[in-house]
DNA sequence: TGGATAATGTCAATGGCGTTAACATAAATG
DNA sequence: CATTTATGTTAACGCCATTGACATTATCCA
């Protein structure tokens, strides 16, 4: 529970060497964990000794590279949240404003596309994220998720305002409303509780709409 | 995997004693295993060995009268359907038709508040039920919060446009996004993801509004 | 260069877990 | 009352996470 890391690697030693991953005995088994961790359609509930011998390590040996399970869930997790992160980012700036009503509304088809998609694409760590317990790696998820929501998703609504889209300026109550149904969208659908009604575009165009107009704007092309 | 319990407790047979539960050894098992399971704070990660020491009681008794831990916990879970159904049911009548704009809204706040209310108050449950993994559990899971939100939900989306409340009738598009936007929210509240903005009862109201105007209905009290 | 030191692996053990087999006994049944 | 059935026990199995003691290999520094 302390805040060291009994052995984090060296990475950043070996700046002599070509090839930046660092070989040993196995050569970046930190990383090799990771990566098959993220192989796993069930990474909560992986077993560190599986992991291990489908590396041809010994399962102690994890315990060189995290300080035990629920770290490397925790390493995956942020992952996780980086590659959300990294949607959103591509979806739309989040610097500008949009200039007119269409691309305002396209910043929240995007958005709620870009989380949708990514729930759908990584299902598996979209589980691990935001499923199940409030383990430990659930702290970082917690505050990463909603910083990312902090951060995103007020910038859209913002845009919404200023083009007109919407009639009053977005509150905090608005932003939990669209938070809230595109996070319920995309757990119902990680969860496989709904029989996917519609693909995906299309399900975030739906939602878009229902959005802006939930936040009393008009209808597109009304 | 078969279809049959190998030790199901027959509490049909004793039809003579005046105390319902057959008392044995340990007395209602079963049901003391439920209620233990019920009381814990991480339902899907507890032990068997645990609980049944708990009752002091051998852990291999456990499977007297459940097949397996996932056995248990898709009791567990069906009584949690139940639960939820239940406060379903208090919340509006399924069956009538609301007579005025005021109570439709007033049955979709219900609603809201209901699943709201349970997520809050039996948020193990809850996690039981909708987190995690797709598990043994889940498969009922799933079929019976499909059946419940095809129950209740429509019968009061059909009441909305009765009433004129929305313009025009409600697709399962429509269902789909309603029932998106509560689960999500219930969601961020039993994952502690978002602090409490508001108080229940308001939350629910807010959200009945927002949802109604999604639908393309006209703010309250216009 | 070579010896110290840190990083990274192994093996073996501990204690917890779900689950099962073999057995014991109380309750119900006829 | 004898038999059968329901329900418990103990002891084991194999899996798991985790740790301690040890071995090996890279890296660093004199």
């Amino acid at each position: 529970m302390q805040s060291h890391h009994p052995a984090a690697p060296r990475q950043a030693k070996a700046a002599r060497n070509p090839q930046p991953e660092g070989r040993f005995h196995h050569g970046n088994l930190r990383q090799a964990l990771i990566d098959a961790a993220l192989a796993e359609s069930d990474i909560e509930g992986l077993s560190l000794r599986q992991l291990a011998a489908g590396l041809g390590v010994s399962a102690a040996a994890a315990y060189r590279h995290f300080e035990n399970r629920d770290d490397l869930l925790t390493e995956v997790a942020r992952i996780g949240f980086d590659r959300l992160q990294q949607r959103f980012a591509e979806a739309f700036p989040v610097t500008a404003s949009p200039t007119s009503d269409a691309e305002a509304r396209t910043w929240l088809r995007r958005l709620a596309l870009a989380y949708l998609a990514f729930a759908d694409e990584e299902a598996a760590l979209w589980r691990l994220m935001f499923g199940g317990q409030a383990a430990a790696y659930r702290a970082h998820a917690t505050l990463n998720a909603s910083q990312s929501s902090s951060r995103y998703l007020p910038a859209v609504l913002r845009g919404l305002f200023e083009v007109g889209a919407v009639a009053r300026a977005p509150t905090e109550a608005d932003a939990l409303f669209v938070w809230s149904a595109i996070h319920g969208a995309a757990m119902l659908r990680a969860g496989k509780v709904t029989t996917a009604l519609l693909p995906l575009p299309e399900l975030a165009a739906a939602f878009a709409e229902y959005m802006v107009q939930a936040l009393g704007g008009q209808p597109q092309t009304a």
